[in-house]
DNA sequence: TTGCAAATGTGAATCTTTCTCGTTTAGGAT
DNA sequence: ATCCTAAACGAGAAAGATTCACATTTGCAA
């Protein structure tokens, strides 16, 4: 653990330590900032709200962490162990289910490349209901 | 335009009026609620941003807009016009450029079901760098 | 072990979006 | 045309998410 902040060329601190901890043995892959930062509270560490944030950034930029923008206010955080995919997310429960679908990808690369895009990211998310929520009562 | 927003349901206020109007003529058609309002105000108008996004809200909910969140702060919102579509966005100079593929589209379709998902709806964003950015310094 | 740049914690600041509430307005009834 | 009322508005406060500033602490290399 304290290798990979070592390859990702970060200081092996004790609030990024914790924090890949978290992110590592937490039941949802697919946190928010303040889910980690409450987590962490209740495991009995302290810290800061904003080393947090300040934490997750540098992560997704050292490729540790993928940040995703759901449709709801905040920002969610996933490891990004294994390969790409992307995501379903349950609009009543906010389970989050992810797969993998190469047809995709591919069209994806050929709209790029037709239209004279570089492509270096994409998000794909389908919303909807799950197994578990329908026939539940809003 | 006043029949679009009884159709609807809706009053139809100067605001609405107004807001509906420059989301028709914006150069864009995709604008964040402070672009809206910022339109607004340099046309003279005498808005508030509040109302800008409780109008916003209200047209989604009836259909007349679309709200995405693109990986920036800000929501944006595009009329409803025409069908479906996709996205691609240049994270350099944020053009965005409108994609159909009805190959992806079905294969969404089939995902959702094979893992039990009754799909609301889909998201998918191709980040990228266009081609009047490529070969340009960041 | 010492020193220093890098990282942290706190609290303030910023940004986006929503809420509250007193005032105004659209549009149906008179 | 005028009146009435519920719906909508505008301004500013409030809430939620995220970042910033800075004094203090800490990893780690010499």
């Amino acid at each position: 653990m304290q290798t990979d902040l070592k390859r990702a060329g970060l200081k092996a601190t004790l609030p990024r330590l914790r924090i890949l901890e978290v992110l590592d043995g937490s039941p949802d892959r697919h946190v928010s900032a303040e889910d980690l930062y409450r987590a962490l509270l209740a495991a009995g560490e302290s810290i800061g709200l904003a080393t947090v944030y300040r934490v997750l950034t540098q992560f997704e930029q050292a490729g540790l962490v993928i940040r995703h923008h759901f449709d709801s206010g905040s920002a969610v955080f996933e490891l990004a162990a294994g390969e790409h995919h992307d995501h379903l997310v349950c609009v009543r429960c906010g389970r989050v289910t992810e797969f993998v679908d190469e047809t995709i990808e591919q069209r994806q690369r050929k709209i790029a490349a037709r239209n004279g895009f570089t492509m270096t990211d994409h998000s794909l998310i389908i919303y909807g209901v799950c197994s578990d929520c329908q026939g539940e009562s809003d």
